[in-house]
DNA sequence: CAATCTGGTCAAAAAAACTTGAACAAACAC
DNA sequence: GTGTTTGTTCAAGTTTTTTTGACCAGATTG
């Protein structure tokens, strides 16, 4: 077998050792749960495994999934910043390195995945708030307006939380978080 | 106009406002933002909109989705707490008034959806840890180690979110948050 | 008891999300 | 220029999730 090449630590092997796998799985899983694809959770569960930087087609190889999927999920994390370029100056293709900042990669995702919807929430209770404008009856068009009223202080509580969650997450290792400033909403 | 029977307010109109179908479009989004399917959006929002309990029948036939639908997102919403039975002294049929509070909301979500997931999420690290000890490498041991060490501390930080989260949700309506003791993790 | 009304269950249908791979474009080497 | 290598795109295929609706069981009524 001439494929047994081992002798450049750049060259990661290609089955993955059962602790790779298994990290790969957490990844997986997490990925699902803030919505992500298997593909993506497995993309950078392989990266974040790796000691060195890899080439798109390790990846493909190392994963058995398709070109496809890689690109569209190196994609995906390259605008969420959760991997990373990595120049190779004698190389033709492009490696890849996780970013291991907790921060950062909450921060990419929030920016990305969750601020838009926010947004657009907000807009969509700004025409909520023109349609009931156009109620007649009065006692229902005061009701209405309590739930939208409510609605917006939800609304207002979940762009608060934003920076809290972006200050827990990023800390030190011996994160405290005294002093936050007591802004009135 | 025969059909508009206003002298019970117990019975709510059967096409649904504009204001609500725009409401409930929020609800939708949102649901599925958290990854709940759509019909469950359109059940709580209904709720949400309504100035009265509604019945079963009521949301079956004003949203115009299956019993199947309404029934599924009743037990699935009735577990978050995101609605209540609200008995109704003369009728056989049960009424469902939502909740509305953030704090509830949130804390139910977190409790059925999100820690079982973080509870099982370290159960998969303590495997990986297992898996890394039977690295005979020991470069290759220490990495891993490294690595699972930095996901441990993600966990963490998760894990100290939540209580935070439901601070920050849960407040009176001009919450804030000083003071907050501030605990070294 | 039979007839009715409730709401739950689950297999199958429908819809949505994900993945694949062939076709393509860009960059490079010869 | 021609022939490779590298990575993207997207229509079609596959898998997963959601919805449907027929059937069921319990409770209530006459």
């Amino acid at each position: 077998m001439p494929t047994e090449s081992q002798f450049a630590t750049t060259k990661p092997q290609s089955p993955l050792a059962p602790w790779e796998s298994a990290a790969i799985e957490v990844f997986v899983c997490a990925a699902g749960l803030i919505g992500l694809p298997r593909s993506i959770g497995e993309i950078y569960g392989l990266l974040y495994c790796s000691a060195v930087p890899l080439a798109f087609d390790d990846m493909q190889e190392i994963l058995g999934i398709s070109r496809g999927s890689v690109s569209q999920g190196l994609k995906l994390l390259r605008q969420l910043g959760a991997v990373k370029l990595h120049y190779v100056p004698g190389s033709r293709c492009d490696y890849f390195v996780p970013e291991l900042s907790m921060k950062r990669l909450v921060g990419g995702f929030i920016k990305d995945q969750f601020r838009p919807h926010l947004e657009s929430g907000e807009s969509r209770l700004d025409h909520v708030e023109r349609l009931i404008a156009e109620e007649p009856d009065d006692l229902r068009r005061r009701h209405a307006m309590d739930r939208l009223g409510t609605l917006r202080s939800w609304q207002k509580r979940t762009e608060k939380l934003v920076p809290v969650v972006t200050a827990v997450l990023g800390g030190s290792g011996l994160l405290n978080l005294k002093e936050r400033k007591s802004e009135v909403i």
